[in-house]
DNA sequence: CGATATATGTACGTGACCATACAAATTGCG
DNA sequence: CGCAATTTGTATGGTCACGTACATATATCG
């Protein structure tokens, strides 16, 4: 299989585009759209946060980091939603890394912009408080999912956020990268990657991984994915018009 | 052992004391006292939140449920927080309930007198937004947690916040309750109990435990305990005074 | 083309926790 | 006091993931 650039065509932020077209207009000089590449580092644990980023075609993922160096993902996110609300929360500073996993595009706004954007307009506002619920909620069932869940049922669920965010069912993702985001080793990942194989849901081959059988997939995974998708397509449905395909869920 | 009716003398709450006088004044008259007992559970998940709680003496969860019933605490919270960010966060309704852990005292507002304050008093507001980012300090390092570590540093953890929210070394806490907010076996909670009972760190007996060696638990907690407090301490410090024996932590 | 780096496959012993089962001790109540 | 409910202690076998070690396969680059 040959190697691919996965870059998909369009390159829209689905918070942005919810908001009404004269809001939009308003912020719309303080964005500036920016390439991101794979593994790099928005910015590090405790470093403080000057820009807000609404992710297009990227992947970033919010990472916690134990004292012994290993780095677990608490968030993930793409064109479904922001990265760096502690720009309009408290005190600008957090105990977390955050990281492209993918490499794509995302607009970014400086944080006196954001501020200031904040208190001008209402829908902003809301669409940013409505998502730091939504984080908050996929930051919890996250903090069940590790402690409840096998490693094939997280790795569905990551596969699932990922699609939804990407809007491809190719993406570049090697086994140790998974590993890392989920905290565990890579020969886990290894075992219960090729399962899912075995089955005929995924496919993959040195870091380019096909989603082959969505519906297979969230035959597999954890209720989580559903739950947390669920609160997402709740609290921002006065905004975003509502996806189908959300799973029953499995245990 | 006699059973014991533990109730703190003073009813403060470190958020509320914190506000500058004049504040102070101005959302007084929309607080009211209550008194909160053990399993009382302040909302249901998905039911709307029509009040945000200031504990004093009580301890209140924050709880997650799974599918198959179980329950995990994502947040705990007494007399250092507050119970309900939703109520200016989104849209008031989210998949969490929130019970009762230890019987005492809390003040609340109602939702409406919240959104008042919150735009009235700045103070108020940057205390509420603060805190909502210890918070979610808090439910991120309880997904790091629930991968990484043991039983044994999980339980010292949650007797180290209790403590912190409490300041009482006695509190009561049966094995199966312990073992319902950490989201395991009631076994397994009276192994790692009696292995800290055995080294002399806690003494209990049906339901009533308490804490004979702050330090030697300190020496068995995982890291999670230092930097949530860090975080709380550092976040909060322009209103509330640092404390001291922050942990080094151990893995 | 051959060497090296990267990515993936597999195996074995260990530890933590689970599910289940049951015993013992203490408390509360009629 | 005697019985029932609650709380805690303990044991057995099974599962999942870990740590470690090593093998294989594919891409990259001189």
């Amino acid at each position: 299989m040959p190697k691919a650039k996965i870059t998909p065509s369009d390159t829209v932020n689905n918070l942005l585009a919810a908001l009404p077209t004269g809001e939009y207009k308003k912020i719309e000089p303080s964005l500036k759209l920016v390439e991101l590449q794979t593994d790099e580092v928005l910015w590090e644990m405790d470093e403080e946060r000057k820009h807000l980023y609404f992710p297009t075609t990227a992947m970033i993922s919010l990472l916690y980091e134990s004292e012994d160096g290993v780095s677990i993902e608490v968030g993930l996110t793409g064109r479904q939603g922001m990265v760096g609300v502690v720009t309009f929360i408290g005190d600008s500073r957090m105990a977390k890394r955050a990281v492209v996993q993918t490499a794509g595009q995302a607009y970014v706004m400086k944080a006196l912009d954001v501020e200031r954007h904040f208190a001008e307009s209402p829908d902003f506002q809301d669409i940013c408080m409505c998502f730091t619920q939504t984080l908050i909620a996929q930051i919890s069932q996250n903090a069940i999912c590790n402690r409840l869940h096998t490693i094939e049922q997280q790795m569905c669920r990551y596969l699932l956020v990922t699609h939804d965010n990407l809007q491809s069912i190719r993406f570049n993702m090697t086994h140790a990268r998974m590993a890392s985001v989920l905290g565990v080793r890579r020969e886990s990942v290894s075992v219960a990657a090729s399962k899912l194989k075995d089955k005929g849901l995924i496919n993959y081959s040195r870091g380019d991984l096909t989603l082959l059988d969505r519906k297979g997939i969230l035959a597999n995974v954890c209720e989580c994915y559903g739950m947390v998708r669920e609160q997402y397509d709740r609290i921002l449905s006065k905004y975003i018009s509502l996806h189908e395909d959300v799973p029953s869920g499995n245990k």
